[in-house]
RNA sequence: GGAGAGAUGGCCGAGUGGUCGAAGGCGCACCCCUGCUAAGGGUGUAAGGGUCAAAAGCCCUUCGAGGGUUCGAAUCCCUCUCUCUCCGCCA
C-alpha cells in the first residue's frame, strides 16, 4: 500500500512515479473518492460527537434526578441519523480502499528505465561459462538417463508441470537446500525458520498477492479458506503484521526452506519442459525485517548472501537490476540473479532480491517505534531467494555434466552426499 | 470431536451500564537524590483518523472480530476466530 499521506499531498508526483511501471494511476478518480471520504467522514464525526455529549447530558440528568425527556427524544433522532452517516462512510471507505490495493509499490529512483525485461540492466557477472568439448544435455535428458528425474509418472500422479525425483538425484535436491540453510545460518546470521504452509486471506494481503493475484494461486477447499504459500517470503514477512517491533529486535535476518505453489495462471505454453516451471517446488528464502534507512544497504546483503551459494557452488552467474516495467508489483527495487544453464545457453532466473520499503509494513500493520521520535513508523521488508533449490538442480545438472551423461558432484554439496563425487546410474 | 475458562495499551493486569481511553505494575524517556557490586523518589508515556499552512487545541474511532440490545456498552445478548485446561483421537 503506497503511503496515504503522499498520495493525498502530490498524487501528480506518485502518478508520475508509477507511469515508470506503465501503471496509468487515475488522479482523478481518487481526487473524486477522496474528496467524498473526506466529507462522509466529518459528517459522522460531527453527528457522533453530538450524540456523545448528548448521550452524556442524558446520564447527567439522571443522576442529578431531573427530566431527561427532551434529551432523549434528541438521542433518538441523532441515532437514527448516525445510522446514515456511518452507512455512507462505510461505503466510500471500502471504495478507497480496494483502489488502493490495487495500486503498485512506488519505485526507487535507481531502477532504471524501461517497458520490459529487454531494458533490464546487467550490474555484474560472476565466472565463466565452462566450455564443453562436447554437445551439453539438457537438465531433463541428464536427469532421465540418470534413472532419477520422471516427469511422466508425476504427470499421471497429478498432472503437468509436476516432478518426481529418485534416488541420488532426489538426494542432491535435498543436499542443496541443506547447504543453503546451512550456509545462511552458520555464516551469514540467519535465524531459521519453520513456516505454515497454508495461509490464510489476510496473510497473502499483507505481501501484497491478494486481492489482485489471486489466480496465481492454490487455494484449498476447506472452511477457513486457506492458499498454499507460493513463497515462504509470506509466512516469513508476516510474522511481524500487526505488531510494533522493538528497535533493538532489528534488524531480523530470516531464513525459511518451504514448498512453494503457484498455479502459473499467466503462463501457459511458457518453460512447459523441464524443471524451470512447476507448481509445486522448493526454495530456501531471505528475508529481511529492517529499520528504513538501512534497507538499501540490506538490498545490497541479501542480493550478496543469494550471490555467495552460486559461487559456493561455482556456477557462472549475473546480477541484473530489473527495469521499471519489469519490477514486481510490492517492490521498490529488485535484482535478479541469473545462473547460466549451458543446454539453453542463457542465463536463466534464479533469484529475485527485492526490497519492498514500506509498502508491505503499511499493508501489515507492521511497525518499529523509532526512538528518534518516539513514534511508530512502518518498517522496511526485503525479501530474496537463497536460491530456488529446483532451479539449482537444474544449474548444477547441466554445468557439471560429463559426457559419459553422469554428474560430478561440486564440492560443496559432497559432505552432503556422503561424500560421493561423480553420480552416475544408481537407481 | 466433546466440556469448561479466557482474549483489555509495548508487556502484565484491574475494571459487570454513564464522569473509563481505561486503576496498578513492568518497560521506556526525562528530572531529582544518593554515591559504587547499584538503589530510591518525581514527572511523562496507546494507536489510527479528521480539522489546521503547521503546531497547539478540539473532534471521531479502537478494550480479539463482526452483529445486536440501549439515549449511552470494555461491561448485557448472539455469531465467529484464537488461546488455555480436561476428555477423546492421533504423527
Amino acid at each position: 500500500m503506497l503511503d496515504a499521506k503522499q498520495l493525498r499531498a502530490d498524487p501528480a508526483a506518485v502518478a508520475a512515479n508509477l507511469a515508470r511501471r506503465g501503471f496509468t494511476l487515475d488522479v482523478g478518480a481518487y481526487n473524486v473518492l477522496e474528496e467524498r471520504r473526506k466529507v462522509a467522514q466529518i459528517e459522522s464525526d460531527r453527528v457522533r460527537a453530538e450524540r456523545n455529549a448528548n448521550a452524556k447530558a442524558v446520564g447527567m440528568a439522571k443522576g442529578k434526578g431531573e427530566d431527561a425527556s427532551a434529551l432523549l427524544a434528541r438521542a433518538e433522532e441523532l441515532t437514527k441519523t448516525l445510522a446514515s452517516s456511518d452507512a455512507a462512510i462505510a461505503q466510500v471507505q471500502q471504495e478507497l480502499d480496494a483502489w488502493q490495493l490495487g495500486l503498485p509499490n512506488t519505485l526507487h529512483e535507481s531502477v532504471p528505465e524501461g517497458r520490459d525485461e529487454s531494458a533490464n540492466v546487467e550490474i555484474r557477472k560472476h565466472g565463466e561459462p565452462r566450455r564443453f568439448d562436447f554437445t551439453p544435455k539438457d537438465h531433463v535428458e541428464l536427469g532421465e538417463k540418470l534413472g532419477g528425474l520422471d516427469f511422466e509418472t508425476a504427470a499421471k500422479i497429478s498432472g503437468a508441470r509436476f516432478s518426481i525425483m529418485r534416488g541420488s538425484l532426489a538426494r542432491l535436491h535435498r543436499a542443496l537446500a541443506q547447504f543453503m540453510l546451512d550456509l545462511h545460518t552458520r555464516e551469514h546470521g540467519y535465524t531459521e525458520l519453520y513456516v505454515p504452509y497454508l495461509v490464510n486471506a489476510s496473510t497473502l494481503q499483507g505481501t501484497g498477492q491478494l486481492p489482485k493475484f489471486e489466480a496465481d494461486l492454490f487455494r484449498v477447499h476447506s472452511e477457513q479458506g486457506f492458499y498454499l504459500i507460493p513463497t515462504a517470503e509470506v509466512p516469513a514477512t508476516n510474522l511481524v503484521r500487526d505488531s510494533i517491533v522493538d528497535a533493538r529486535q532489528l534488524p531480523m535476518k530470516l531464513v525459511a526452506h518451504t514448498p512453494c505453489f503457484r498455479s502459473e495462471a499467466g503462463a501457459a505454453g511458457k518453460d512447459t519442459r523441464g524443471l524451470i516451471r512447476q507448481h509445486q517446488f522448493e526454495k530456501v528464502e531471505l528475508v529481511h525485517i529492517v529499520k528504513p534507512a538501512d534497507s538499501y544497504a540490506a538490498l545490497e546483503e541479501l542480493t550478496g548472501h543469494a550471490e555467495k551459494v552460486l559461487q559456493k557452488l561455482e556456477l557462472p552467474y549475473r546480477v541484473i537490476a530489473l527495469c521499471a516495467g519489469d519490477v514486481g508489483f510490492a517492490s521498490a527495487k529488485t535484482y535478479d540473479i541469473e545462473v547460466w544453464l549451458p543446454a539453453q545457453n542463457k542465463y536463466r532466473e534464479i533469484s529475485s532480491c527485492s526490497n519492498c520499503e514500506a509498502f508491505q509494513a503499511r499493508r501489515m500493520q507492521a511497525r518499529w517505534r523509532n526512538p528518534e521520535t518516539g513514534k511508530p513508523e512502518p518498517l522496511h521488508t526485503l525479501n530474496g531467494s537463497g536460491v530456488a533449490v529446483g532451479r539449482a538442480l537444474v544449474a548444477v545438472l547441466e554445468n557439471y555434466q560429463n559426457g559419459d551423461g553422469t554428474i560430478t558432484v561440486p564440492s560443496a554439496l559432497r559432505s552432503y552426499m556422503g561424500g560421493a563425487e561423480k553420480l552416475g546410474s544408481d537407481h
